[in-house]
DNA sequence: CTTGGAATGTCAACAAGGCTGACATAATAT
DNA sequence: ATATTATGTCAGCCTTGTTGACATTCCAAG
């Protein structure tokens, strides 16, 4: 249960005791919530919530995805994803167009009003984050993306990383 | 919006460009996913749900602590929180014990199923965040740390803080 | 001793957002 | 022609959050 069981192994293994890990357990639920915390608020002023978020966000970084791309990334169920993307339509956020080659998939797309919403969102997500980058400093930032990167299921990691190719 | 607007006078400030906190958002995001994926399976094989995770882990991090106590780490209303501790107490994982002092105080403490429960969770949860911290190195779990600390909402941080003490 | 307020519990109602199952439609693939 | 895929939709259920109202118990201040 414990790492006490073995010696250290030559190696300086104090950074996984069961007190160091349940810190960091304690440390990702605490900083989930002020991760999301900004976003909420301005989601629920416009009768939102953070599926519709997540909806955007993924929209915004792949236009022209489809339903089933979607579908994989958030997984979520499809009657999930679907309640979302309808009231999303409806409101004028989200295009959705009938595929060219493939007539049976829908492409999504942002609409103006869509990349607002988006654009409020992210700049709020992002000063936080850009706040906490700036005080933990760049190797810190390393860091946590290594560890978050390594405590992905294997599936997610690879949509994580594919998105990440987009940038740099 | 962005970062490129001025140079980055001196230091290398590359680490903060928004392509760097997008990938730190999606990082989140999955990571998260990933974090409660192993004890949401063990919670849905018992009935219970992350609602049920949080208390139970509270009440073991500080056994005789309050409801009103509970609240505040937890953040939700006595309400939401009645309804979870309501079921441990029926299933018999929880005990709930009035204050000596103050009898209108309840003070929570697991019995020995609810350990048992505890254990299974902690167990699952930190067999993932070990293989993390293993395969990222003790830097990376410093700055991991450092930058989940940074992007908690300071009250928030304070419980964080207090509750760290404990440890070390 | 009375009264105000704090801590707790409980009832009702509601909403978001997960889920499953079933079914419909259109288009592609075999 | 038939099977499969992509999508949408309806109905119903669950968890977990919310608000509002009200009861109880008890400490503490007047």
């Amino acid at each position: 249960m414990a790492d006490s069981s073995g010696p250290p192994s030559g190696e300086n293994l104090l950074f996984l005791t069961d007190d160091q890990l349940r810190k960091g357990i304690e440390a990702m639920f605490f900083a989930y919530r002020g991760f999301t915390a900004d976003p909420d608020r301005i989601l629920s002023e416009k009768g939102y919530g953070r599926a519709h978020h997540r909806a955007v966000h993924f929209i915004n970084r792949s236009p022209g995805t489809t339903v089933n791309n979607l579908l994989s990334i958030l997984g979520v169920t499809k009657q999930s994803l679907n309640r979302v993307l309808r009231s999303l339509i409806e409101d004028g956020l989200v295009e959705s167009r009938i595929g060219k080659q493939d007539k049976r998939e829908r492409h999504l797309f942002l609409t103006e009003a869509g990349e607002a919403l988006e654009r409020a969102l992210s700049d709020a997500q992002r000063d936080r984050m850009r706040g906490a980058f700036r005080q933990a400093g760049p190797d810190a930032v390393s860091g946590f993306r290594q560890v978050l990167e390594a405590m992905m299921d294997a599936e997610t990691r690879r949509h994580y990383k594919r998105l990440k190719e987009g940038g740099t």
